[in-house]
RNA sequence: GAAUCGGUAGCUCAGCUGGUAGAGCAGCGGCCUUUUAAGCCGCGGGUCGAGGGUUCGAGCCCCUCCCGAUUCACCA
């Protein structure tokens, strides 16, 4: 061995090794294209590819198939080995008299490990058990592994129950290396093909509708739209502090203002927050506002595209996650939020006063906290009492206007917005309202949350002049509505951590 | 941020009361032309998360730190 490196492992540096005699067989061991014709599942489908070799093979069809060897049983002068590729697997059955002595021998015997990439030419038959298999008649090396796959095995037990032995589990190397969680652990891809075939959905019903899909500014000189702490950032030119976007809300009713009918945006977005099995730094939203219509409309239209998804997802309106079964059938309940809040805990908060609220608080013992208003209390308490209790999608109607600063104040209830959650598994999955549209009433909100701010909540919204002089230009009535892609993602595949949901969750630096 | 559990071979895991670090798979050498967790014979492979302490002796006991998972608290 040549120079081994004594930090690689004993199985890298004879990796390495096969890789240098690969070079001196003059074989590429990283070549540059080869032409499938077919892929694993295909093949494995149908059952007119399977033929009777001792019926001759002349007329066989061929097929063309690459991807990685995962498991290998040599048996002398035959093997079989599985050859996964992007849709699935299938055995091969490759014979040193049918592709070469040497190529046999040298090559797939001595040179071909567990990860490597092959190209194989050959026939279909099925084995004595019955399992379809490709016949291989030309073998060619597509690409070396130079560290070892973790090699977990599938096996069915009598009760014909897949058991995995060996699984690559460690949750934390999953999610650090998901590389590999995704070679070998089948329902990984399962579930982020899931995740876009979702937004596709979505993408897809919106589009139908007209809408247009946007970008908006991810760098902002001043961030809005929600309610948190952001990440700062600076640009050198202008020697400017921006912010990553916490929520691209302002700027998409800016694009109202500007005359479009509606538009989305799927929208990373940024918040400088605590890690949880609900919240990663950066998350998803889809946004979407739409003219002349108001939060009855949007809470119509979330229904059906949400019941739209689970149908294109599950082919039914009902999704199984952890020990409930979500039915996602419209329409939904709608309860205005002091309703359901009485409904849990026994007390209307409607028209009481903050110290009112207070007191209640107190007797439901929530957590109090110096610099809580009134909106926050009410929140408090229906987090606690109410939300973890709404499996089922529900919307929840009319909040107060203290926790509001950009919905529109509600047309017959005195301090109450037109605004809706929907929440569902005991989590919000959505936020929208009736977007005000009034920019003296704007100002005022905006003006209550400045002074929020100086009496210390950091995540109360900064006022945003330029967004107020848009909508002085006048913006029409308006509906708005953000969608969590994540949590929402989360319940479509059965998720029980937004880390399952993100192909790269945010990790401490190995 | 707090509590609980965990970190041992490439992967999954054992490791007793503190007494020379183990298994299966993977790897290496050999046999094997329809196997399928293929099989059979043989072999190698370890900074036991890091550092310190106690001890004749530490994977194991003590302290500090790092990383992760879960739960709780804040946020979507």
């Amino acid at each position: 061995m040549s120079n081994p490196d004594p930090s690689l492992s004993e199985q890298q540096q004879i990796r390495l090794e096969k890789l240098n005699q690969l070079r001196e067989l003059n074989i590429n061991p990283y070549p540059y294209q080869y032409d499938v014709t077919h892929h694993t599942t295909e093949i494995s489908d149908d059952e007119s590819f399977v033929i009777d070799p001792s019926g001759g093979t002349e007329n066989a069809k061929r097929v063309a198939i690459a991807g990685r060897v995962i498991t290998r049983r040599i048996m002398g002068k035959a093997s079989f080995f599985t050859l996964q590729d992007s849709q699935g697997v299938i055995q091969v059955y490759i014979r040193r008299d049918d592709v070469g002595v040497d190529e046999y021998n040298k090559v797939f015997k001595k040179l071909v490990d567990i990860g490597d990439f092959v190209g194989i030419k050959g026939f279909v038959f099925k084995t004595r058990t019955g399992e379809t298999t490709v016949h291989a008649e030309e073998f060619e090396f597509l690409g070396k592994t130079v560290r070892p796959l973790p090699t977990p095995k599938e096996v069915e037990n009598e009760e014909g129950e897949v058991v995995t032995y060996d699984a690559f589990s460690d949750k934390e190397l999953r999610y650090r290396q998901r590389y590999v969680d995704l070679v070998v652990n089948p329902e990984v891809k399962e579930t982020f093909i899931k995740r876009t075939r979702m937004v596709q959905t979505m993408r897809d019903f919106m589009n139908e509708r007209g809408y247009l899909e946007v970008e908006t500014p991810i760098l902002q000189p001043i961030y809005g739209g929600a309610s948190a702490r952001p990440f700062v950032t600076h640009h050198n030119a202008l020697d400017m502090q921006l912010y990553l976007r916490i929520a691209n809300e302002l700027y998409l009713k800016r694009l109202i203002v500007g005359g479009f009918d509606g538009v989305y945006e799927f929208s990373k977005d940024f918040r400088n927050e605590g890690l949880s099995r609900f919240h990663n730094p950066e998350f998803t939203q889809v946004e979407l506002y739409v003219a002349y219509k108001d939060y009855n409309w949007m809470m119509d239209f979330m229904e059906e595209m949400v019941e739209n998804v689970a149908v294109t997802l599950h082919g039914s309106t009902k999704v199984k996650s952890g020990e409930h079964e979500i039915d996602f059938k419209r329409p939904w309940p709608r309860i205005p939020m002091y309703e359901a809040i009485e409904k849990e805990t026994g007390h209307n908060l409607y028209g009481k006063t903050e110290v009112e609220i207070l007191t209640i608080a107190r007797e439901l013992k929530i957590p109090i906290e110096d610099g809580m208003g009134k909106g926050k209390l009410i929140d408090e308490i229906f987090g606690e009492y109410v939300e973890p209790k709404l499996i089922q999608p529900t919307f929840i109607t009319d909040y107060p206007i203290e926790m509001s600063p950009l919905a529109k104040k509600h047309r017959s209830k005195e301090g109450l917005v037109e605004r809706f959650e929907a929440i569902c598994n005991g989590k919000e999955i959505a936020n929208a309202f009736s977007e005000l549209n009034d920019p003296v009433d704007q100002r005022k909100r905006f003006e209550e949350q400045t002074r929020l701010r100086s009496e210390g909540d950091d995540e109360a919204m900064t006022l945003d002049e330029d967004f107020l002089r848009a909508i002085e230009y006048g913006m029409p009535p308006t509906a708005g509505i953000g969608i969590g892609i994540d949590r929402l993602a989360m319940i479509m595949t059965n998720s029980e951590s937004i880390r399952d949901v993100l192909f790269f969750p945010l990790m401490r630096p190995e």
